[in-house]
Order: structure tokens, then C-alpha cells, then sequence
DNA sequence: AGCACGCCGACT
DNA sequence: GTCGGCGTGCTC
């Protein structure tokens, strides 16, 4: 008879912690908290991890079965990931085992640890170095590996693929046979040193660096609020390296992989460590080995985005948040958390900095700095010579359009053009027109799953839904009344690079949108081409306002923003105002000083009054004002319940039953979204719906959970319901 | 979520 | 007879 039961987390979408036997012949001390086993489920067998051990279970003994292995010796997670992880779990409802499992990298939720592998470099040997002249002939690509092995040193394969366009591993396997050259590990750089030490902060940067670590050592939060172009990524750098030389570490989340490559080259030219990058655009073997060596310490800086929330570091010493109002922070499906708001957690449980960088800082944070929780740290001004852009409205009531462009656009892109400088044009919609609509009848395309219409994508002759991802072909004539008179309306980027193309036959124009960079490296290609300068137009929606500097942009041109007015989600104005804020800064560099040019059917809106006037902060105090004065503080809380079954009617009943109860609740909305379409479902033939709660306050949200969330169980069908809670706010602490 | 069990109709 | 559909219940 044991003395003692482990009590397991395993991957089940049951919130519960499973208790079991250990292995015959262990004893207490063999078990640790954060040690992965494997045990016995049902029929299967399921990896787990120990969240705790009892001396007491409160099912019968001999109903527990015995584990059946133990994976590792040392506890894989250690109890600070533990606490992390059991905060998160109960804070989002999402069962412990789920949120372990995201923890992990695929090949770690099974098989055991494997071993940190060493980086391999490449280095001549002493063979080489009289004898290569005469390869230049007979293998030139041989001849230029160690030409550039004699000028750099030795090389990773990474520096390799950097180096050379071709596929360097042939050339290099036949001199490494030859012995010419031979491998050996990477020298693990501890030169925690600025390679450019002559940097100096300018006073507002020097004084942001202070005071994050003046606070150093304890938990702080800090808004690092700064325009585009104001150095942000320079405070960055500094605060690294401070605490790289303490030989802590460094956790570094970004919006979006994308943004990943430019930052981690930044950070390598200017920083003498190991810096890993994790994401999902990695192998399954790079983002194992990524995360080994974050646990182990070997790796300096960890650049990821937010899969890398819950990875574990061996000595962490500040986490950096860059982008910090960006959505892509928040998991929207299955474990719906906001990578901020658990690394908030994770710097406080740890009890050190954490530094949220924006242009365009969210609501909830600047309710955060007035509530005294963050500490506001203030970047003005751009560096250098560089000037803020100048906003201008075109107002386009009763004028003339050429295909969307107004004359004072196209004025102004003609006359940049000239000056050899280039052009950005956001449209914030992908493919050719968001309408294909039937002159004679009216008909409009219209997606057969969800109530989004069909987005018109010319190039490929296909009507996408931009919703569910729906593709159909493009009909000819209308299915309605089988005439041939179907016309776009309205504007995408496809039809304004189309236009522009016409317009301009000798201006290279490149479109940036999902459709065009959806390619591996496509993005980066596109970069390139742009750096390149000269004369150009790119032509794209939101990933234009993301990262990437074109430093000859002194033109942007809003084509159609009208439609983020007047969305009833009060959310939209403040997501225009930052995107607006976010492609404006893209104008305008070093001392070229950029103008940007708003068409819209509304030039009074006070939202683009008070950016043009003023700024994105003039407007988030506004909007911040407005709904504290409506007693609607900046929160904002969700809660998806999703419910499955054969019978249509069935769920409807149902949703309209739990529909009534939440109606009552103030500040509270809810809307039914469905059927969602899934060929999965649909085979199976099955209907799945979604209730959306939305609530603005922490009030109703503690309601909705003590009060609606409970009966909703108890509710005859609700074994079919699953749910989960997705929260926007910070009241976290 | 899986997965088995078990109850019905269809079919060689 | 038995194959397979899916409604129901369980997983330490």
C-alpha cells in the first residue's frame, strides 16, 4: 500500500487532475512536480506531468491504477513553469493537461529529452590553405567556400545559406572529404559586449533606460510608448545587454513571425550571445532543440512569438513585449490566452522587468499606466533628423474617382515618383473587389456557411470567403437570372495594383498582402526589392504596417479607410486609429519628411481630426474619457461557448434559452455565430454554432461566470457545449 | 476529445 | 445471422 498518489495533468479536454499509483518498488523522493510520466487512460496511453503528490485521494484506492513510466528523472518544467502554467489554466477555464501540452514543443509531449544539440561550424584545415588556388578552375564553387572561410573565419551552415545563393552542401561535403576542411562545435560566445559601443541614447531613450533598471531585480511593468522611428528597439538593445552582463536572460515576444529574421539580425550584429528564435515556422527538431536550450541556459536571448510564452528559461531576467496593442498576441482558437497578459504574470511571479513597447499602446494599457500599474516611459520624438509625416484629408464626396484613386492622390504619386522616391498605397482588404453583384437582379454573391459575402480574387477567377476560407469558381453569368451582367464592386489590393499597373507600365509594383507573401521567404524577397530604392509602388493591407522599414517611402495613401468608422464594436475605431497611426509612420525617413494622404467620404470624423491635429495619444485619452465617462472601463471580456449536435432545432432551442438569461445582464452583449462551416462536421452531419459573450465589464464577467456559467451546465444538453474564456483586460494583479 | 458499448435496421 | 450507423457514458 502506497503512502502517497501522484495526481496528474494529462491532455484531456476534462478539467480534471487524474490520481494514480506509482511504479511498484519507488518510493516518495523518486517524484518531483513537473516530471513527465506516462499512465494508463481509458484504453490509451497518455503522457502526463505531476502537478502534485497526495497522501490522500478521494476515489477508492483500488480503483487508481499504477503509472506505467516515468520520463524523466529531473521534472521537465520547474515549479516557476508550474505556478505559470496553473495560473493560466485556472484563469482562462482551460484544463491544466491543455495548457501543458501548449507548453511543449510536438516532440516533447511524448518522447523523451533529446540532448542540446551542439551548433557545427565549419573551419579550413591546415591542408587547405596552400593548395586552393588551383580549384579556381575545375570547381569554382569549392574555391569560393573557402575563399570565404579565409576571409570570415569559420561559418555555420546558417552563415552559409546567408553567403551563397546555390546550394553550398554538395561543394562542402566534397571538401570535407577531402579533408580540407573539418567541423567543429561553435564557440559559445560570452562576450556580452555592445559590438557598437559608440551608440548614445539620446536623453528621453537614456532616461526610459534608467528607470526600467533602476527597478531592476523587482517586478515592474513598463509602457515604452514611442512613435515610430523613435528608437525603441535601441532601449531594447541597452537593456539587454544590462542584464546579459547580470548572465541572466532575456525573453523577447513578438506579434508575428514575420518580424522574427529583421530583429534577430539586428540583435546578432549589435549583441556578442546565443540567440534562439522560436515559432511555427520552425521544424519540429529546431523548435525542440530552441527550447532545450532556453531551459538549459545555453541559450542568451529567446526571440519568439507567442508559442514562446510558456517556454522555460533557467535564469530569466526581463521580458521584452514589442507591439504590444497587437492582436496577434491573443490566441483566438482552442486555448484562447493573450501572450501579454501571461507574460505580465510570468515577469511578476518572477519578480522581474517587463518592457511593452508601441506606437500605438491599447486602451487597457494606458488605463493600466492611469491606474499607476504600469509605468509610462515616454519616446516623443524621432531620432535624428527624422520629421513626423503630415496628414492630409482628401475629402472625395461628389468627386470624380479614376478606379478608387482620387486626382490629388494621383497628383501626389506622380510628383514622388519623379523624385525617384516611393509610394505606399494601404488598402485594407486583399483580392479584387469585396462585392460581385448582379446588374440585373441584384444578386450578390454570397458565402453558402456563413453570412460574409464572397470576395472577388480576378487573378485566380475564384470568390473566396475571407471568413471560413470558402472557395468557389467564379460563375460567368449570374446563377440568379443567368445574365452575364456581374460587376465588382468596391476595392481590394488585387484591382488597385491592377489599376496602377496601367497607370504607371514602367513603375515596379508589388503588392503586399496574404495572397502574395503566403510563400516561405516570399516576404523577405519582397524587401529586398524594395531596398533596392528607386522609383516604386507597393500596393497592401495591414503587413505594410508591420516592422519592416522602407526608408525611401516618403508617400502613403489611404484608399478606404470610411468603413472602421462605423463599426458598432467599439473596439474598431480604436484598431483604425492604431493601424492608421502604424502605415502613417511608414512615411518618411531619416530627413526626407513624409506626407500622407486620407481619402474618405468623412473629413470631419473626429477620429481623423484628432489624429491629423493631433496624435494617436490625443485620441486614446479621448476614447480612454468617453468610456470611463459611459462607466464602461477599457475591459473587455469574452467568453465562446460552442455547441455541437445533429439536430438544427435542437441547438437553436438551446441558444435561445441561455440567450434570454444573458440578455439581462448589463454591459453585455451576445450574438449567435453559425453554423460554422466544416467539411468534418458536414460529413458527419452535425451542426456546430457559436455563442459569442462579449462584456465590457469585470462585473458581468464575474456574473456570467458565477451565475449563468453554472445553470448553463446544468442544462439537460450541455454535455455538447464546450466553452472557453478569452479575456482582453489587465486587472490581472 | 476519443473510444467502447449497445441498440436498431439493412443486407449477403 | 452480422455489419455498421450513431446515441450514451466513461476516462484516476
Amino acid at each position: 500500500m502506497p503512502l502517497f498518489y501522484l495526481n496528474i495533468a494529462l491532455d484531456t479536454p476534462l478539467a480534471l487532475v487524474f490520481d494514480y499509483q506509482p511504479l511498484a518498488q519507488t518510493q516518495k523522493s523518486d517524484y518531483c512536480v513537473g516530471q513527465r510520466v506516462i499512465a494508463p487512460f481509458g484504453r490509451l496511453q497518455k503522457t502526463g506531468i505531476i502537478v502534485s503528490i497526495s497522501s490522500e485521494t478521494q476515489l477508492a484506492t483500488k480503483k487508481l491504477k499504477p503509472i506505467l513510466k516515468r520520463l524523466d528523472d529531473t521534472p521537465i518544467f520547474s515549479d516557476q513553469d508550474c505556478q505559470l502554467i496553473n495560473w493560466a489554466a485556472h484563469y482562462y477555464h482551460q484544463p491544466l493537461g491543455e495548457v501543458f501540452t501548449q507548453a511543449l514543443p510536438k516532440q516533447l509531449r511524448t518522447g523523451p529529452i533529446p540532448n542540446e544539440s551542439q551548433d557545427m561550424c565549419y573551419a579550413l584545415s591546415s591542408t587547405a590553405v596552400e593548395s586552393s588556388d588551383s580549384l579556381l578552375k575545375r570547381a569554382p564553387r569549392q574555391a569560393s567556400i573557402i575563399q570565404l572561410l579565409k576571409q570570415r573565419g569559420p561559418l555555420s551552415a546558417e552563415e552559409l545559406n546567408a553567403a551563397f545563393e546555390w546550394n553550398w552542401r554538395p561543394p562542402l561535403n566534397k571538401l570535407l572529404e577531402k579533408k580540407w576542411l573539418l567541423t567543429q562545435p561553435v564557440k559559445a560566445e560570452k562576450n556580452h559586449q555592445l559590438v557598437e559601443p559608440s551608440f548614445s541614447p539620446n536623453p528621453e531613450q537614456q532616461a526610459a533606460i534608467d528607470h526600467i533598471l533602476q527597478e531592476n531585480g523587482t517586478f515592474q511593468a513598463h509602457l515604452l510608448d514611442g512613435v515610430t522611428g523613435s528608437g525603441k528597439t535601441e532601449v531594447y538593445l541597452q537593456l539587454i545587454q544590462k542584464v546579459l552582463l547580470l548572465n541572466q536572460q532575456v525573453l523577447v515576444l513578438l506579434p508575428e513571425i514575420n518580424l522574427t529574421p529583421q530583429l534577430a539580425s539586428r540583435f546578432k550584429q549589435r549583441l556578442a550571445c546565443n540567440i534562439v528564435v522560436y515559432h511555427s515556422g520552425l521544424s519540429d527538431t529546431q523548435r525542440t532543440q530552441a527550447w532545450i536550450k532556453c531551459r538549459s541556459g545555453s541559450a542568451s536571448i529567446l526571440l519568439g512569438t507567442r508559442s514562446s510564452t510558456f517556454t522555460p528559461m533557467k535564469n530569466l531576467g526581463l521580458i521584452i513585449l514589442d507591439e504590444e496593442h497587437d492582436s496577434s498576441f491573443k490566441q483566438q482558437e482552442g486555448f484562447r490566452y493573450s501572450a501579454r497578459d501571461i507574460a505580465i504574470i510570468r515577469a511578476r511571479n518572477l519578480g522581474i522587468p517587463i518592457v511593452m513597447g508601441s506606437a500605438t499602446p491599447s486602451l487597457e494599457a494606458l488605463y493600466n499606466v492611469q491606474q499607476k500599474r504600469f509605468q509610462h516611459l515616454l519616446l516623443p520624438n524621432r531620432t535624428g533628423q527624422a520629421v513626423a509625416p503630415s496628414i492630409h484629408l482628401i475629402d472625395i464626396r461628389n468627386k470624380k474617382l479614376d478606379n478608387h484613386l482620387s486626382k490629388p492622390l494621383l497628383v501626389a504619386v506622380d510628383q514622388c515618383l519623379d523624385r525617384q522616391e516611393q509610394v505606399i498605397l494601404f488598402v485594407n482588404r486583399r483580392g479584387f473587389a469585396p462585392v460581385l453583384m448582379c446588374h440585373c437582379c441584384g444578386w450578390v454573391a454570397q458565402c453558402k456557411h456563413c453570412d460574409a459575402r464572397l470576395v472577388t480574387h480576378q487573378q485566380q477567377q475564384l470568390l473566396k470567403c475571407h471568413h471560413c476560407g470558402a472557395e468557389h469558381r467564379k460563375p460567368h453569368r449570374c446563377p440568379s437570372c443567368q445574365q452575364a451582367e456581374l460587376f465588382p464592386l468596391g476595392t481590394g489590393t488585387e484591382r488597385i495594383e491592377d489599376v496602377l499597373k496601367v497607370r504607371y507600365p514602367t513603375i515596379p509594383i508589388t503588392r503586399i498582402d496574404r495572397d502574395t507573401t503566403r510563400r516561405k521567404d516570399a516576404m523577405q524577397s519582397v524587401i529586398d526589392k524594395v531596398h533596392q530604392g528607386g522609383a516604386q509602388i507597393l500596393v497592401g493591407t495591414q503587413m505594410l504596417a508591420k516592422g519592416h522599414h522602407f526608408p525611401n517611402v516618403t508617400l502613403v495613401g489611404i484608399i478606404d479607410m470610411d468603413a472602421g468608422l462605423f463599426s458598432i464594436d467599439y473596439r474598431a475605431s480604436e484598431r483604425t486609429a492604431q493601424l492608421l497611426t502604424q502605415v502613417a509612420g511608414r512615411a518618411g525617413r531619416e530627413s526626407k519628411p513624409g506626407k500622407v494622404l486620407i481619402q474618405t467620404h468623412n473629413p470631419d470624423h473626429p477620429l481623423f481630426q484628432t489624429l491629423k491635429t493631433q496624435s494617436y495619444a490625443a485620441f486614446a485619452q479621448q476614447a480612454l474619457a468617453e468610456r470611463q465617462e459611459a462607466q464602461l472601463p477599457p475591459y473587455h471580456y469574452q467568453a465562446l461557448l460552442r455547441v455541437n449536435a445533429t439536430q438544427e432545432a435542437d441547438i437553436l432551442q438551446f441558444m435561445h434559452d441561455i440567450k434570454g438569461q444573458i440578455d439581462t445582464l448589463q454591459h453585455t452583449n451576445v450574438s449567435v455565430l453559425g453554423p460554422v462551416p466544416s467539411p468534418m462536421l458536414k460529413r458527419a452531419g452535425r451542426f456546430r454554432y457559436q455563442l459569442l459573450f462579449e462584456s465590457s465589464t469585470r462585473k458581468a464577467r464575474h456574473h456570467f461566470l458565477q451565475q449563468v456559467l453554472p445553470h448553463i451546465k446544468t442544462l439537460k444538453s450541455s454535455r455538447k457545449i464546450r466553452w472557453s474564456i478569452d479575456v482582453d483586460p489587465i486587472d490581472l494583479y
